[in-house]
DNA sequence: ATAATAGGCAACCAAATGGTTGCATGTCAA
DNA sequence: TTGACATGCAACCATTTGGTTGCCTATTAT
């Protein structure tokens, strides 16, 4: 769970699984394209993506395959974010009722 | 959202929304009892998800409570992991189809 | 066979991060 | 009013991070 959400911190690692997510199954090379990178620096952010699996790859020849694996992301939506969902407007209201109180 | 993200990348950090999420309204002193941390690193983190606008606080006398912002973290939800979702099932089912291609 | 292509590995670097210690300031209570 | 309490500020430190360059290996196409 940590891995996904320091993979998830960097913006440049967030356009990659964006590039993934408009087209699957991309190369190294095809991933760089546009960057304003080197293609190491995109190989490691690609191996912390691996790392968090939220990217996986297959070896095909002298190419490798990046495919997007979304599990994750949902995983934190599911396990995380849904959480704080819930009683989202208790604590606004809590929240107002301090801030209304501060002037007494 | 940069700031989101990068702000919820610290396991420190999300800890300190789930102890406002389970207690509103506390004070730093509240908040750092129990961490392996010292006072001065938890006003860090505070700070940080103050700026990224995950916490607000309020300063009554010679206190300040910390209040927990959901919305910043509905947010991600909406405009980011919701727009994974959609495509899930095409994008896995891709990954099996390439998985299966592999062995040809 | 050999050149071009796709990717991997390792050393290095600057800046950001997460933490510390020491001291200062503001507020409350006795 | 003075001591205790709650927080703030600044300097410093080690490690991690995000990037670079240079070179090596494996595969494909001519």
């Amino acid at each position: 769970m940590d891995e996904v959400f320091k993979a998830l911190a960097d913006a440049s690692r967030r356009s990659l699984l964006d590039r993934l997510h408009a087209r699957n199954g991309q190369t190294l090379n095809q991933l760089c394209e546009g960057l304003a990178m080197t293609r190491q620096a995109v190989t490691k952010h690609l191996a912390i993506l691996e790392e968090a699996n939220l990217v996986t790859t297959i070896r095909h020849g002298r190419e490798k395959l990046h495919y997007l694996n979304p599990v994750p992301i949902h995983q934190i939506g599911e396990r995380w974010i849904k959480k704080f969902e819930r009683g989202k407007l208790a604590a606004l209201g809590e929240l107002k009722r301090q801030l209304e109180k501060r002037d007494e």
